[in-house]
DNA sequence: TGGATATACATAAGAAAGTTATGTATATTT
DNA sequence: AAATATACATAACTTTCTTATGTATATCCA
């Protein structure tokens, strides 16, 4: 796990690129999902998750629908157009700003590294 | 300049690192020395930086000499032992994070996670 | 069969780590 | 001499998490 200050910022960048891949999900599935790929090193909290698909969704990026599994309601988050566009921009902006501190704390491969 | 959210958790990162390489600096200096090398994408507040710097020099990762210029104070922050064991910690796990992320955001052509 | 665990949602209180604003003082540039 | 730069510092506020709590259904397994 890291110290989840890192961790601050990307949560929106993680959940649209996520629903950018997998067309839709529902929030439990988003936790798991991104604890499963990342081995538990990153672990979304549900105190964490829900208010932001809820932002997302009042802001206009994801919409959703609800479907019943028993008795037991899914929500499912879908992208929409701003929401793509969205997803692709924050990614581009993570990209860059990680390029700028590998410049920074002097991480940029070296060819012929010792 | 990016989303500021995306800096939070790596202030700390930055200047132990920057530390790490010049030796010692002063806090107005790391806030140049930033922004000139990061062409001003990433610009670090004052703000920010002065409980920061007192935050490390509190937990005993840097010390302090004061200078004089003029009549001007200027106050040189080094390293300590500690501090540079936590430098290379923190680098090492920004670099992990990012590992980590790229390969959520499909960024990386092969996984080869170890 | 019932207790633990998992699935699935949600919100509220509190903490962390920034930004923005403000303050003080000296030095340099125009 | 006025504006800008250097150099420190702190306080109020905001954003964005964590932790805690709550509700309800479903499944595992001893």
């Amino acid at each position: 796990m890291y110290s989840s200050e890192l961790l601050k910022g990307t949560l929106k960048t993680i959940v649209l690129n996520l629903l950018k891949e997998k067309g839709k999900m529902y929030g439990y599935e988003i936790t798991q999902n991104v604890k499963e790929r990342t081995k538990g090193k990153i672990q979304i909290t549900e105190g964490a998750l829900y208010p932001t698909l809820h932002a997302l969704e009042k802001n206009g990026e994801v919409r959703t629908e609800t479907e019943y599994i028993g008795k037991r309601v899914r929500k499912y988050y879908i992208l929409t157009d701003q929401g793509t566009a969205a997803a692709a921009q924050k990614v581009n902006e993570f990209s860059d700003f990680v390029e700028t501190m590998k410049f920074l704390l002097n991480l940029e491969p070296t060819v012929g590294n010792a």
